[in-house]
DNA sequence: ATCTTCACTTAACATTCGCTTAACATTAAA
DNA sequence: TTTAATGTTAAGCGAATGTTAAGTGAAGAT
């Protein structure tokens, strides 16, 4: 079964780049050099993945990302963000606006299809890599990385790991024993106050207002 | 789906007038007309409702229905006495002994079959992580919250056990001693007045119409 | 090798807040 | 009416949690 990919970017040199590519391993692949040419394709064939520049003329990648998630008469496609190394900012806002992925400019070929590869593979089994329903707090597991307010925040792993099981099902209360198992192991003995101190080192940096305390029970992730 | 009733009194007369009335609307009938063979046949038959003299040779159905009540191998069923009007103690103590509900004498055969039916629908509810039977006030224990009237209230831990005991059979009374028992265990002594201060909470929070007082016996939930 | 850094834990102390108690008021059963 | 049971309120206790700083050990840097 063919895959389709919608590649968006205003250097024509990239687009050939990239559609020749993927192209080669098998995708059906539409392109377009203009932002607002690219969201009209968007919204008009259905795509499995769409690859967006983040910065174009006119109307930059963000836009176009938003203005297809608002979109809801359309299939939802996967959308991947194209950004130079170290554009912070959009990465984040990307995130924000619905973006499933990023992928560093330059475009290194193999390491673009494997990235693609994976991204349309975890539509299949929707396990997704990264936690991304329009939330204020968004983790990166594969950079260990907390996305929270424009900020790139980098958590040691038990923290990390604390806030990836609370954020696996917000709403829901974690006894403290549960948490202890889920994120120590059922072997490791540690003393009463170590949750508290990784609680508090979490809500210093996401705010207090996200995690609560259910006194004599657990903690539980919250969005506002 | 035929149910199945086991009537236990020691008047000849009565137990032919109900199990004739019972049989004909399509019941599985056991009688017995002596507490003792009444007890034998509660614990070996898989009954769905026990309907229970309270006034009896031997052993009266206080008994009878404490001994079913403290068994814990079968599946408990409901258990309605039948007693004369104004045997106020016995209601008081049967309620006490774990009854669901009392039919007076004499008994009026269409009385006691809507009764009967209204006793067997209660009991088909069966539970589920929220409880939701359009009531207008469900209990997520997942999130240990309380969502009554379009609001979520975040209630303490033995506020949330008590209410849940409660909602776990609306209807039934629960006695304060059983109270006690589930919410707070065997071991904990608490003085008298503590289950009314929660009691009170709950009330200030869903209003005083559900939770009502049974004086000398305990408390009830009901929908209104 | 030694130093530095940092994640993680521990421990001591502070604080919160759910729970209980107790005193008094009110109700409902006898 | 009488009385036991329950309602009501506020105060205080205490366990659970918050907070802070220091200690430890591993990993990388110099």
């Amino acid at each position: 079964m063919k895959r389709t990919v919608l590649l968006i970017d205003d250097d024509p040199d990239i687009v050939q780049l990239i559609s020749y590519n993927l192209e080669n391993e098998g995708y059906n692949v539409h392109t377009a050099t203009d932002s607002e040419e690219g969201l009209k394709l968007a919204l008009s064939i259905k795509s499995d993945l769409i690859l967006l520049d983040v910065m174009m003329p006119k109307m930059d990648g963000i836009e176009v990302c938003e203005t297809i998630r608002e979109n809801n008469s359309i299939e939802q496609p996967i959308i991947a963000f194209l950004t130079s190394r170290n554009e912070d900012y959009s990465q984040i806002a990307g995130f924000k606006a619905g973006g499933d992925d990023y992928i560093n400019k330059p475009i290194r070929p193999k390491v673009l299809l494997s990235r693609v590869e994976a991204l349309l593979r975890r539509n299949h089994n929707s396990n997704d890599n990264t936690n991304t329903n329009e939330q204020s707090v968004i983790l990166d597991r594969e950079r260990f990385l907390l996305l929270f307010e424009e900020k790139e925040i980098q958590l040691p792993k038990k923290e990390f790991e604390l806030l990836e099981l609370l954020l696996s099902k917000p709403g829901k209360v974690f006894p403290r024993d549960q948490i202890l198992s889920k994120v120590w192991g059922d072997d490791t003995v540690v003393g009463e106050r170590t949750i508290d101190v990784h609680i508090r080192k979490l809500r210093e940096k996401i705010g207090d207002a996200y995690i609560r305390t259910i006194k004599g029970v657990g903690y539980t992730y919250n969005e506002m």
